[in-house]
DNA sequence: ACCTATGCCTATATGCTGTAGGAAGCAGTT
DNA sequence: AACTGCTTCCTACAGCATATAGGCATAGGT
């Protein structure tokens, strides 16, 4: 019976590369379980159930999400800032599939509040800072980017676009340009 | 043991309605087999399982929207089109979330052709006609609305906005008022 | 009144979730 | 080296969902 030397993480980070591979969906604790071959009832010692499995990817993926997005825009403003970020997003998203379905499932207040989403939210501002947005529109500013952002990864992902020509990579980039000429042009009233 | 009387379209509906009730991830076969009270098996006669289950419910829920989003862009034209447009999207996911979390799940190639997702792609397309968006830049303005929109909706769902102030509704304002913006500054290189 | 297709049933196999209780590995102590 | 105790992993089980096979009974046509 040799011990695979199990923990909260190793557990978390086994299930994100599960969830990457097989998908959100087939994020179970009995295939995990598989994956470190260990029978599921072991892994209740370390995960609470497959709730709990999720959050926990879920909350791995928002902070590597907030990484990698920290370290684009690091050094950049204006519009080189916003289309190195969403880059980033959308980078993440290709490479990490589960990983970014699990970071938009909602969590419960307590969670979201320790969760690395403010984060996310605080590098959104840090990129309106190269623009002439009026700060009490700062809010809108962020959910517009966000919105639009995750909208456009959500979409390609869903294979919305791909019965459509041309590329997404090409709307993509008119997609950000739009949003830069957006953020520029913000009314000043 | 009396008769139901149930067929694929009767048990969609219910599906539907269940969803919109329980969340889509509560839309189980046995779910379903109970709300109509009838056994689990009884189901399989009527719809190939759990799936196509989903799939039913996404297909409805597609039309449900394309028809609502007809409506409110008829005789409409440049921003009040769009602003109908938008709002018939985000009326119908809060009235019914389990419907339009379906409506956004993958559908296989064939299904997703013969769905209502084309007229999706076209009400946004004549929307743009109140613009002066180039013929080869449709494609990307509609892909732009699809996200926004979409995203926004999303995220207004999963409880992204519930952590600051002020409420979504303002902000939903202004980012309809900066894609109509977006729409009408269109380069026409 | 009868026949037949069909609507729903029971029974069964398989898989995931989660709990309870037990055994074996690994540490530090003596 | 043996003892003690914590942790890790186990088997066993109960509950529920999916899906298939095969049977019965009822509704509707003849």
């Amino acid at each position: 019976m040799p011990r695979q030397g199990l923990n909260a993480d190793a557990v978390t980070r086994v299930a994100a590369d599960l969830a990457d591979r097989e998908g959100l969906g087939a994020l179970t604790v009995s295939a995990v379980a598989r994956a470190v071959d260990v029978r599921p009832a072991s892994l209740y010692a370390h995960v609470a159930g497959a709730e709990e499995l999720r959050a926990g990817v879920a909350l791995l993926a928002l902070e590597e999400l907030a990484d990698a997005a920290g370290d684009a825009v690091a050094g950049r403003s204006g519009s080189e800032a916003l289309t190195a970020l969403a880059e980033a997003y959308r980078s993440y998203a290709r490479e990490h599939p589960g990983r970014y379905a699990a970071s938009r499932v909602r969590l419960d207040r307590e969670t979201a509040l320790r969760s690395a989403g403010p984060r996310h939210t605080a590098l959104l501002a840090s990129v309106l800072r190269g623009y002439a947005v009026p700060e009490d529109e700062h809010v809108h500013a962020v959910r517009l980017l966000g919105a639009a952002i995750h909208g456009f990864i959500e979409l390609e992902g869903a294979g919305s676009f791909d019965h459509s020509r041309p590329s997404s990579r090409a709307s993509w980039v008119r997609v950000l340009e739009r949003l830069d000429a957006a953020l520029r042009t913000w009314p000043t009233d």
